[in-house]
DNA sequence: GGCACCATAACGATGCGTGATGGTTC
DNA sequence: GGAACCATCACGCATCGTTATGGTGC
């Protein structure tokens, strides 16, 4: 029987590649993938072995188009289309990852934004933009990271001190860590308990003080991290130029500092 | 000169292929892959062959992976790195895709929420959490489409009725629209002045006035859209009962009924 | 006979992961 | 000599888009 007789009869119910595409919004090509994969093969085939599609057909396809607009992948549609499949799970895992995906995204498009109000007008040369995206989206991975030391309410105080702190502020801070770490290390054979040791301690609380703005939060964050430094990412443990020996050098010097108060 | 040496020396400025990833960040598959493709090529290599990174090197990988975070193609960062590229504008554009990209990922999240809130606690056979989510999906590819001709206001205030609207409400006026286009396609050899005619365009008119509210703006947009239906989807227009003979019908029905009460 | 549609086959694109195989360093 | 690196292929994945080639329907 061909199609213009199914017409004539008004029982029209099978329908060749493109018109069937074209119903269901999708391409002749998805089709043919479709039906090699076995997700959706035609009720029938024509002698010349034209594909024709029935209503059955179709509304399988329409499973298919929604399952892929939430993301799910043909081979997993494949498996949800059988008959004992677990609908129910897949969404809720889809869900997540999903909301995953979009917190990506999310830190993605506000290191562009961030980065391009800091630019905004002045026509920077390129490299003055490409430092600016970098440090974006290093901001971003820190976030990531770091969240786990500090408290929710902690983070957000310290985004709240450092968006108040001027870029030179935020500069000098880290040249005076740099700097106090090169002179801690070429002290380690010194007394922490000396002069030299105690004058060391002192600018190292007070760079302390400054970043934490004495918020016992961030200090908890802060210590919890410096404590769990094997377990930092590779890149920021390199960054670092806090060694085990200035580590330890540093806090003999405080608990001497602490020690001569109390007396 | 050796990696030793360089060391011995204080000058070591080489990493090898392991070290210098894991500086970065970077798996060493993605070193050689970056280097195949020209982006970053080593300083140097070894006379057995080994790649010997150095500091430029760093720089550079540091640019490709944060141009790889903000979700450029390898590809395009390799143009970006050029040194006529333009920076800026690239950002910008970047920044519009991944805003229309999260904006498709939110629709596919609501259609999850949707659907998991329709059929919760209760348990659902896995067909009917189908029928869910297909309708949920549809619903907001509706929403694209439809956004051309409904304005923001008339928009929000449809979602708000519907919203209201009980399940069995919105069947039921299914049900009504369907049940109207078979009769006026069962009645299209009569007379739309007549009294069959006047019977349908009242319906119509109920069934309008049910959907607008009595909105103004809703009933803008929806005339706006029947009268656009050349350019419709192809499977919103295949879902639609209505054909251009109902069309036409019920406009000189209605056109009918207002002659009359002018009369 | 010509145009629109159909079929199959096969390469392309994206960014590496994952072996396989064999050499290098210490 | 053995562990831990290194190098170079080369296939695999996901989802079709895109020709290329040749048959079919009207």
């Amino acid at each position: 029987m061909r199609l213009e007789e199914a017409v004539s009869m008004g029982t029209k119910e099978l329908y060749r590649a493109k018109e069937f595409a074209n119903l269901a919004g999708v391409t002749v090509r998805a089709l043919h993938h479709y039906d090699r994969l076995g997700l959706l093969r035609p009720m029938q085939r024509s002698e010349a072995g034209y594909r024709l599609y029935g209503l059955r057909d179709f509304a399988r396809l329409e499973q298919i188009v929604v399952l892929k607009f939430i993301g799910i992948s043909l081979k997993q549609i494949g498996r949800l289309l059988e008959p004992d499949a677990k609908l129910h799970g897949v969404l809720q895992k889809q869900r997540e990852v999903l909301l995953a995906k979009r917190l990506q995204l999310d830190k993605a498009i506000r290191a562009i934004s961030n980065a391009q109000r800091s630019t905004q007008s002045r026509k920077e040369p390129d490299w003055k933009l490409f430092q600016l995206i970098i440090r974006e989206v290093e901001m971003q991975k820190n976030l990531e990271w770091k969240g786990k030391y500090f408290s929710t309410e902690a983070q957000a105080k310290v985004a709240a001190r450092r968006s108040q702190l001027s870029p030179q502020a935020l500069e000098k801070a880290n040249r005076d860590w740099a700097k106090l770490h090169r002179d801690i290390e070429a002290s380690l054979n010194e007394d922490p308990a000396g002069p030299k040791g105690q004058e060391l301690a002192a600018r190292w609380e007070k760079l302390i003080e400054d970043f934490t703005g004495g918020d016992p939060d961030i200090l908890r964050g802060l210590t919890a991290m410096m404590a769990d430094r094997a377990n930092w990412p590779a890149d920021a443990r390199a960054a670092s130029r806090a060694t085990p020996e200035i580590e330890v050098f540093i806090q003999k010097a405080v608990e001497a500092a602490k020690y001569k108060l109390v007396c």
